[in-house]
RNA sequence: GCGCCAUUAGCUCAAUUGGCAGAGCAGCUGACUCUUAAUCAGCGGGUUCGCGGUUCGAGUCCGCGAUGGCGUACCA
């Protein structure tokens, strides 16, 4: 609140630009009718520069002119550059897995006839036989000769001043093998399938970091590897769906619009709802509403959605992000366990690398058995010295201190032992390891451990030394949920009991009984990250940037 | 938040001590019926991130700002 932006400023030169610029060119975009209407005046560069709707002709870098002309040009001779479709009987990928394994000799006629599309990626104009490289969707190519002999003179001269690398076109003719063995379409014509304004990148040079992220677009066209994360990501989602679906767990939508926030600590995005005149928060998680679905009767219930935190974006951290929350009746911790063995390596195999590299260079083998280790043992290891839930608080202090560990004067036992290992043990788990027994002051929503007191039935599974997975033996004592809400709140209030804020609704969900049961959440784009070695910002495919 | 580094043609990058702003790809004109980062000949393309300053002269030095990267801090 206090941080948000005041009213002017920030806002305000965002909008002029919105106006003037973008407004006018939405405009013809949306409406068909007008769209192809407005198609002719794009010639008229006499329009006087005071139109600032549109960047005059002549400012234009000197590519996009000659393409803009290209366009026009194909306007005028009857080839539209922007037809509703064009003519398709193959996919590119369809005639390489026909004709790729059959091992034609060089200057084969298959008498197969054929039409392909795909953007150009490379061209080859000779005075009588151009050579063009088509790309699709997942990276396929194929060739296409166009000859002097089979286009006639007309259609190859248009062909070469109206065809530029980025366009897509179709290709129709007869599947041959060039001189040079490569499987090609022997044109005997061409359409223009869309024409591209703006040229491609150089492909032979990685476009910089910021650009591959601001035009994640061209990223795809041209980067193998852009072009692997989203399957990747895609075959990921779908094998985790497919885990939950086959143990029996239902998926669930509930609303990322929320009127108080819940299930995790941080701070939210804010929004308006017109409809009540009410302030809107985006979730932060989506633990209560799945637990609510729980005391309903969805016995094994899960969400894979976005979640959204105000907070500070860095290499593991970006401001909205895919979550998996899973709540299963009459589970627990060990269920929960289970389900994540399953979940990761489902996906890992799904992708097939279930041996991936972890920060140290050290394999980390998915398959392998997954270590489940206490809290305070692995401080205790870390700073060979004992460390028990009955340490003295001055005891671990002067351990943190000697460990270069700084500490908050507030805290107790609890936090402290935790604070040491976040900073003294967690980057050091690389294999699969459920770190487990909490102090139950730092799990507020994990239920009591049945025989260590002080601890809950809580774990974190750290792989590669990055939190992936927290899970709990869920809290449903609603008397003490309450109890523990209103500290939460209280806390989050800075003590002020006016400024509290309980989701009552939850409460009271929570009141008319909720079965035991294990839950877990999972950072979707963290597991991404852990099978594909990429950072955050790759593993999301358009993530948040500044305007330019 | 703080610190360091970067920003130059459509893309990726050069530019010596402050002295005419360049290359590869892409583009344009021409040649070439087997190219595939083709080759050959010729040509065009710049608000050097923005605003100010120092200087005879600034891509280069100084100040402020913008954006990005890295580090650090904060973060159920």
């Amino acid at each position: 609140m206090a941080d948000a932006p005041g009213p002017g400023d920030g806002l305000r030169p965002q909008h002029l630009t919105t106006d003037r610029e973008e407004e006018p060119r939405l405009g013809t975009g949306r409406s068909t009718v007008t769209g192809h209407l407005r198609l002719a005046p794009m010639t008229d560069r006499s329009a006087d520069a005071t139109s600032a709707d549109q960047e005059p002709f002549e400012d234009l870098p000197e590519q996009v002119r000659v393409r803009r002309e290209k366009r026009q040009r194909l306007v005028e001779s009857g080839r539209p550059p922007y037809p509703n479709t064009v003519r398709r009987t193959h996919a590119l990928a369809e005639l390489r897995r026909t004709f790729d394994f059959q091992d034609l000799p060089p200057d084969t006629r298959t008498g197969e006839t054929v039409s392909v599309a795909g953007r150009v990626i490379h061209l080859r104009n000779t005075g009588k036989l151009c050579f063009v490289r088509l790309r699709e969707g997942d990276g396929t190519e194929l060739q296409a000769m166009l000859s002097l002999a089979d286009l006639g003179e007309e259609s190859l001269a248009e062909y070469k001043s109206l065809v530029d690398i980025g366009d897509f076109i179709e290709v129709s003719g007869e599947v041959v093998t060039s001189r040079r063995g490569e499987l090609s379409v022997q044109a005997t014509g061409w359409t223009m399938a869309a024409k591209a304004l703006r040229p491609l990148p150089n492909e032979h040079r990685p476009l910089s970091d910021e650009a591959r992220v601001r035009q994640r677009y061209l990223d795809l066209v041209v980067n193998p590897e852009a072009r692997a994360m989203v399957r990747t990501k895609a075959a990921v989602l779908r094998s985790l769906r497919s885990t939950l679906d086959d143990r029996g767990y239902v998926e669930v939508e509930t609303p990322i619009l929320q009127l108080t926030n819940g299930g995790a600590a941080a701070r939210p995005f804010r929004t308006h709802l017109n409809a009540f005149d009410q302030q809107m928060l985006l979730r932060i998680a989506l633990e209560l509403d799945l637990k609510k679905a729980l005391i309903g009767g969805v016995d094994r219930v899960y969400e894979i959605g976005r979640t959204f935190r105000n907070e500070g974006l860095d290499s593991t951290h970006a401001a909205e992000f895919s979550m998996l929350e899973a709540y299963e009746a009459y589970g627990d911790i060990e269920s929960m366990k289970a389900l994540l063995q399953d979940l990761v390596r489902g996906a890992a195999r799904s992708v097939g690398r279930t041996v991936v590299s972890g920060r140290d260079g050290e394999q980390i083998d998915l398959e392998g058995p997954w270590r489940s280790a206490g809290l305070h043992e692995l401080v205790s290891e870390a700073l060979q010295a004992e460390v028990t839930t009955e340490t003295p608080l001055q005891d671990l202090r002067d351990l943190a201190d000697g460990r270069g560990v700084e500490l908050q004067e507030r805290w107790g036992t609890g936090e402290v032992v935790l604070e040491l290992y976040e900073k003294l043990v967690e980057h050091t788990l690389i294999q699969p390891t459920f770190v487990q027994d909490y102090p139950e002051s730092v799990r507020p929503l994990a239920k009591p451990h049945p025989s260590k007191p002080g601890l809950v039935e809580a774990f974190d599974l750290i792989v590669n030394g990055v939190e992936l997975a927290p899970a709990y033996t869920e809290l449903n004592d609603p008397v003490i949920q309450r109890e523990r809400l209103v500290e939460q709140s209280l806390l989050a209030a800075g003590g002020d009991p006016e400024a509290m804020d309980l989701d009552e609704p939850f409460l009271r969900a929570m009141e008319h009984g909720m079965p035991p049961a294990g839950g877990m959440g999972m950072g979707v784009d963290r597991l991404v990250m852990l099978l594909t070695g990429a950072g955050i910002r790759e593993t999301i495919l358009f993530p948040l940037l500044r305007p330019e």
